[in-house]
DNA sequence: ATCAAGGTTTTGATAACTCAAAATGTGCTA
DNA sequence: TAGCACATTTTGAGTTATCAAAACCTTGAT
């Protein structure tokens, strides 16, 4: 078997998040939530996730759902590293924004050597996280995933530091830096309204900046450290 | 029509540069060379034209050849544009090697977006030439095309710059970069034996180079300015 | 226990790209 | 001008990836 096609990638990377989407351990991710994510038909994902399982990369259980091997999920994060390298190396050295990387990473993942990778890696200093604070697995396939809060479960008022953002749509994220909500800004959650669906946040400089719930759920945050105790 | 295919893209710079290598004008590329360079089977070639001719971009001759379009020649002029300012750049920002290039680009030359290739030509200020002195299409496709002497055909004695290398074999761009031929270097023919295949090159600190006529007539050279008249 | 509603798989087709090998055309040589 | 050598095209077939729609399970609700 030579190199694994883009389209084997893509499917390894999707089965791969929807695992880590779902955050039951063991369970299966469903041929149609995986159809949907790559865009293609039901019919379409049974019959590649069934090649994919004759070359050893998933579990494969008829009607139930499919779950990458050791192998497959080697690989997946190699994709993800790929990814995420090239979109740090995106926003840091070309320039580019925030918003616009992800798409671009989306193919350039697929044409980079290890060799380019490697080097991309060196000249950014071999970083844990990219730009959206996804974590960057190494180059054998591992990587720290590391569980956080969001201004949805956080304690109201509690400082914290804005870590991670779940989501790459590109006018959500343009959002988010017009409204100065980028990774590694201190927020703290003044208040939360379930029936409104608000959650108002306050910046560094106590500005305010509302949210519905479902994007602030997408918002990670890790406690900030106290400066002065 | 959607976007060209890669396969599209591979087969119109194929053609582009074959038509440029046989310098005599309107004359049309064998189906037997074309297969040759995309290292694919001649009948393989021939049903590929013959569905480019359908969409226009190419005009082919049964049993004489093909030959581009302007549609056709514009298209791999911009895929021309695309590799060699990839190549420039991982040169130039990524330090990569001279004689690693040009594989990396290969592949990343139909993943790159236009905004991120505009973004890699403002970054390199715009540069009308790649590391082995080959033009770089402007992005309407147009491309200023020199002729140049190479070191077989200048004249014996006289102060040259070496300017372009026709060839991107990485085994001979390493053995280039080892014997200080690399673009913009000061050189002399201090003779030339064409029954021993031999040219003999000095260069600025007058240190010997030799090489055979096959390989000199890679090294394209201009007439060296004078410094001091 | 049965059935309807869901998602899932199968089926039959299509598109893009490729090859090997048979058939064919072209042009040079004698 | 006959024919041979060589390039080119055609033919038949395979691979990968896809879809629409028919057929099929599974499950939860009655």
């Amino acid at each position: 078997m030579g190199l694994p096609s883009s389209t084997v990638e893509n499917y390894l990377k999707a089965i791969y998040q929807a695992e880590a989407a779902q955050r039951e351990e063991r369970r299966l991710v469903p041929m149609g939530s995986l159809a949907g994510a790559l865009g293609v038909a039901p019919g379409t994902a049974t019959t590649m996730v069934k090649a994919l399982a004759e070359s050893g990369l998933v579990a494969y259980e008829p009607y139930a759902g499919v779950r990458l091997t050791p192998a497959g999920r080697k690989l997946a994060a190699l994709v993800l590293r790929r990814h995420r390298l090239m979109e740090l190396f995106l926003v840091k050295v070309v320039g580019m924004s925030w918003a616009e990387v992800h798409d671009e990473a989306e193919r350039l993942e697929h044409a980079a050597s290890d060799r380019l990778i490697d080097r991309i890696d060196a000249m950014l200093g071999r970083p844990s996280t990219d730009p959206h604070g996804d974590p960057i697995p190494d180059s054998t396939g591992s990587m720290a995933n590391p569980e956080y809060q969001t201004l949805v479960t956080c304690p109201v008022g509690a400082p914290v530091v804005l870590t991670r953002v779940i989501d790459q749509d590109s006018a959500f994220l343009r959002f988010l830096e017009s409204s100065g909500l980028t990774p590694g800004r201190d927020l703290r959650v003044e208040s939360r309204d379930t029936a409104a669906d608000q959650v108002l946040v306050r910046d560094r400089r106590d500005r305010r900046i509302r949210i519905g719930m479902r994007a602030a759920a997408k918002l990670q945050v890790t406690p900030a450290e106290r400066r002065s105790q």
